[in-house]
DNA sequence: TCAAAACATGTGAAATTTCACATATGTACG
DNA sequence: CGTACATATGTGAAATTTCACATGTTTTGA
């Protein structure tokens, strides 16, 4: 992992909003990253293995849902371009992370 | 400015080394970085004109030579990623930094 | 005023990335 | 078992990015 594998990971829309979204919330399953980002469900898992291939997120299976977290051994570095990123407070990002909060408690029916 | 734009401007080569050296230095003209990244000058140029057009990099002409350094008003988050990512310590880049300080000091004709 | 040096940009081809659609895999539950 | 749900991946087309080569602009200095 060097910085400019880190950095191509994080050059696309879906991929960097997924990473804040994982970031902010410590992890999210795919049905929910879909229904927040409003993705088709293959772009989505796509977009995820790309960023699990690069050893940024780790996935593990749970019954019929598979989950997303931050790879637990991420250098120092990347963790903290990852969250300067999150700092940025875009107004993209604010909604981003109001629409994924409705989706947990609201009843979406995704992942129960 | 906001994250994925800046990202997509260091997920390249060429610009993510041009980035990293400026950062280090505090200033690079266009020829220390032919010199140093081994590009000819089309090519160095045309990378330097993708960051100066986000707002990454400031250009300033003295003479017949243009300096460039990060832009004054980058925001906080976004001198967070760069210094992050220089901090990554890859040999790359490590062999990168030396090779900047040879063309600075001993007699490459470069900028005299 | 002319030539050379340093840098910038126009342009089309080549390489890379992203996408949509179809299909495959894994799990739970009747 | 068989079916439905959740997720992953194969594949070729479309979109985007990068490149090389030629040419344009600005400055210096004779």
């Amino acid at each position: 992992m060097n910085a400019l594998q880190l950095f191509k990971c994080l050059a696309d829309d879906t991929r960097l909003k997924s990473v804040v979204l994982i970031h902010t919330f410590g992890e999210a399953c795919v049905c929910e990253l879909m229904e927040t980002l409003k993705l088709d469900q293959p772009k989505t898992s796509r977009h995820l293995a790309s960023l699990r291939k690069c050893n940024i997120l780790l996935d593990e299976r749970r019954g019929k849902w598979v989950y997303y977290r931050l790879h637990p051994e991420l250098p120092e570095w990347a963790k903290s371009v990852i969250a300067s990123a999150s700092e940025s407070n875009s107004e993209d990002f604010e909604a981003l992370l109001a629409t994924f909060k409705q989706c947990q408690l609201n009843g979406s029916d995704c992942c129960n």
